[in-house]
DNA sequence: ACATGAATGTTATAATATAACATATTGGTT
DNA sequence: AACCAATATGTTATATTATAACATTCATGT
């Protein structure tokens, strides 16, 4: 049976998603004692507000249109904060970021699910992917310290539209 | 019980792994109606010859020191080839390249140990973590087209000595 | 107010990758 | 052999992604 719906519908209200993530994340930093000062907010929101994994640059294109004009390293070290604080994740294949949708606590691994049509990058915690993923470090003798799995194809709804294409 | 060494001794004949692979790719690519032709050769026996991931401008200094001097794409056009032939690897969390260690006959999907201390990638292809991945991709109601896995962390070898310094 | 460390700004450049077009090589056909 | 078409390689320029190194500003506690 298919499990809880990880591609979010398109009719949700992605203005509340963004704004219930910035709430978590300002939250998230104050327990830990971070700053999330107003550059990190506006670069969370940016990742957040678009659909799909979104590069530095256009990060930094997002910034230039709320009126400053940042040079790269400004980008490049929020998103080290975000990546580091388990508020942004990296997506290897498509040098891009997303925003986090999971509370990590214990371990900050997830496997990310691509969509190659419409873009769309889903984050999801498979526990048996990760128990497998264990075993195999376990029998390798292999102590993992990092974990990137990134599945690329078609989303259920595009799936569903490449077949009446062609 | 721990599976077949994942990781090859220091002790092993690499000189002859890389003979090995030649032949086995000459094979593969008249096999396909491929030309498997000296560029593509020497830019296999380099990618071979390192022991960890290699970056394509390495590989560009390597080559160099044969004589030639070509321009990027000509590596990237090589590796674009390897790749499309099973014969390479491409590490994303690195942007660099592997030889291919597996026969890729149906699936060509593999997993990556890529250890932080000694550099290595050994490829791996895990049924039970195969196995877990198809299985999220169906509760999801995703179809997988391509996947990337790559593990970080510390290799038998290089735990071992870790766990001595300090 | 002042010292300290964290955060951001600034300039330059490194590292990775591709577009576009020219030339050469290969393999089959006449 | 001469030719053609397809494939492969060469060449030039530039796009894209990322970081090093150092200057300045800001936040916080005393």
């Amino acid at each position: 049976m298919p499990q809880r719906q990880a591609f979010p519908k398109p009719s949700h209200d992605h203005e509340r998603c963004i704004a219930k993530a910035m709430d978590a994340a300002r939250q998230a930093c104050a327990s830990q004692g971070a700053q999330f000062t107003e550059l990190r907010r506006q670069v969370l929101e940016i990742v957040w507000g678009s659909h799909a994994p979104i590069g530095a640059y256009e990060i930094l294109s997002a910034l230039t249109k709320n009126g400053r004009r940042p040079a790269p390293p400004t980008v490049y070290r929020a998103l080290d904060f975000l990546l580091a604080h388990g508020l942004a994740h990296r997506i290897e294949s498509k040098n891009a970021y997303v925003g986090c949708t999971h509370r990590h606590e214990d371990d900050r691994h997830s496997q990310f699910l691509i969509c190659r049509a419409c873009g769309q990058a889903v984050e999801v915690r498979d526990f048996a992917l990760s128990q497998a993923i264990q075993q195999l470090a376990k029998n390798s003798g292999f102590a993992i310290e990092d974990q990137m799995v990134e599945l690329a194809g078609l989303c259920p709804t595009c799936k569903g539209k490449d077949a009446h294409a062609s």
